[in-house]
DNA sequence: CTGAATTTTCAGTAATTTGTGAAAATTGTA
DNA sequence: TACAATTTTCACAAATTACTGAAAATTCAG
């Protein structure tokens, strides 16, 4: 599959990108040429695409599996498979917070937890234990959100993200409001 | 410096973790130890307690500065220098998500800009550009939120997410609210 | 200003991560 | 079931990233 110079520099970008977003290189540009192409693609074309080997995109379709990002087609009377991008925007975002999550927070908590069960034994591991438990309470708090962000829909994700500055207004009269 | 075994487990799993927070194992190891020590800490100190060069310190120091995470100390008499981190939880918090932006939105979103820009050279650049619009509209939602959190106080971020479930109902009443 | 203490830099090496081709496994159709 | 198409796995190679010790630079007390 040839690729418009556009798409070939945002794909370079997101290759650029992909490290710095606990994927790596050649997820991000897979993921960019999926994400930009309208029609769903299969194995080949990605390794044509971005010229690496057809083991590498197996790899990493494996990888964004993982992820849940992508969505399997098939073609009738075609044997291969076919991967696209969910279509709405929103729905890619809600993914990538959730696994990120998953990822980055809860082996943290977990561990955050287990060291709160120890006895302390001094006073510098109950300076530790202090630490690790505002660690803990603000993870929790950040995982209650990322729950809360997967049932939303993205009508109301998008809504809540746009409320911008409001949030601290609306913050300001919360119990008035709740209230009534 | 010796460090206590509930210590040393937390290490490690900062260490861990460190590559999956876009820093490494050294660097989260690093930061784990001053999180947890109350003491502010020397450069020596911290190359005694993980074990490794004296010299790796010194960048490992030099990344943590550049993301704003510790507090440098002067101990009269003593021309050793001495690193804490903050002890508000939240203001940690609140440091990383504005370093993160830094680091994995904004050139994202000067590149899409730029993309936007380009005039679209057939049918495929349309529906590229049109999904780039996407992203980049929502990268901006989630720079405004950013910008915000880094002006709002402890108290106030942490009541934020206190709300956790109760996001979706204020959502629902906002508009009679704000109308008053 | 001198020089000892301290920190930083940097070139080379070590460790880790990523990418490849070949072979194995799987899939689906005839 | 047989077999060709397709995908996956895996051992090795290539590339990248992290770590070290030695040397250079900086800092500051006297």
């Amino acid at each position: 599959m040839k690729i418009t110079p556009m798409t070939q520099s945002l794909v370079l970008h997101f290759g650029e990108m992909g490290s710095r977003w606990g994927l790596n290189r050649t997820l991000g540009q897979m993921y960019a040429v999926i994400v930009l192409t309208e029609a769903p693609l299969n194995a080949d074309q990605i390794s044509e695409a971005l010229q690496i080997s057809r083991s590498n995109v197996s790899m990493g379709l494996k990888e964004l599996k993982s992820w849940n990002l992508i969505k399997l087609h098939h073609i009738p009377g075609d044997r291969k498979e076919y991967f696209s991008a969910p279509s709405d925007i929103w729905e890619i975002a809600r993914t990538l917070v959730v696994e990120r999550r998953k990822r980055e927070l809860d082996p943290t908590l977990s561990t955050l937890r287990d060291a709160l069960m120890e006895q302390p034994s001094n006073e510098s591991d109950e300076y530790a234990q202090m630490r690790v438990k505002q660690m803990h309470d603000l993870m929790e708090m950040v995982t209650l959100w990322s729950n809360e962000m997967q049932g939303m829909s993205s009508e109301k994700l998008s809504a809540l993200l746009k409320l911008g500055e409001g949030i601290s207004k609306i913050l300001d009269v919360k119990d008035k409001l709740l209230l009534r």
